[in-house]
DNA sequence: GATAAAGTATACTAAAAAGGTCTAAATAGG
DNA sequence: CCTATTTAGACCTTTTTAGTATACTTTATC
């Protein structure tokens, strides 16, 4: 529903449970989805795109399982986000060659192109390392 | 698609639509309709939610049509994406109560609530005039 | 008062996205 | 080389979006 769906949700409480473990060799998916009350084969769904992306890496058979290919602080928000979700599903109508074929002159594109831009610096500006650090214990 | 969808995107063009006729009565809604390319019986359907915002304004009858309810510097757009797309479409993880059983203590809702207020406020401070009034020539 | 121009309301449909399940393939360890 | 374990990928179901179609109400004007 909306800009952030399951799929980010579910896919950064799993980078935050590999960030935990960071350094320690592969772990299995199945712990992650307990711990969180995700279905474990929906979220081996959720981990090919962040493979695919490249932040996170897999090792199959026995013994097998998924690590961080980076530290969590080298991890931006923006990039388990768009690799989820989509780069276009942010935010359609913002320009993008061949998204609307009556950019040119199209008033509210200015609206829309701006709010892109600043859910963009937000996320970007965000690290795995900050987004699993925080416990928020007030609600807004 | 996203964030905004085209209930945002065809309601901002009607709503613009009728800011550039502020003030002189009220203005059927086909020429809002074929002016953008959005077919009228759609558009008509995204009225209803406009108008039970206190935003806009309808006129039955022959020679009826719509208006805005204040000028175009009074009108916010997080009143209108709010309206359009409901309060809860714009993120839903913001543990608003009830939106997550397991809210206390989730580490990742301080990124998604963050992400909520940053949207909200960008949205708040910009008004249905600044939308009107800006054309892009340029692309992100 | 008849008429035509406008909004109001409901029901239906097609396509896309979200969310989830099931089966196949790979492989370390015995 | 066989099997338990774990990833990989195809498949399915539900919900939402986006739109269409149809019938109805209101009201200025002739």
């Amino acid at each position: 529903m909306g800009l952030i769906t399951t799929k980010s949700r579910y896919g950064l409480h799993l980078l935050i449970y590999l960030a935990d473990r960071y350094g320690s060799g592969p772990v299995e998916l199945g712990g992650a989805a307990r711990a969180n009350g995700i279905p474990e084969h929906y979220l081996a769904k959720l981990a090919l795109p962040l493979k695919a992306a490249g932040l996170i890496r897999s090792v199959r058979g026995q013994r097998g399982g998924w690590e961080l290919v980076k530290a969590p602080a080298d991890i931006d928000m923006l990039s388990v986000v768009e690799a989820l979700e989509g780069r276009s599903s942010l935010l359609d109508c913002t320009g993008e060659p061949g998204s609307c074929d009556q950019a040119a002159g199209c008033r509210p594109l200015a609206v829309w192109s701006g709010l892109d831009r600043v859910i963009r610096d937000y996320l970007r500006g965000l690290s795995l390392a900050d987004a699993s650090s925080t416990v928020l214990d007030y609600v807004i």
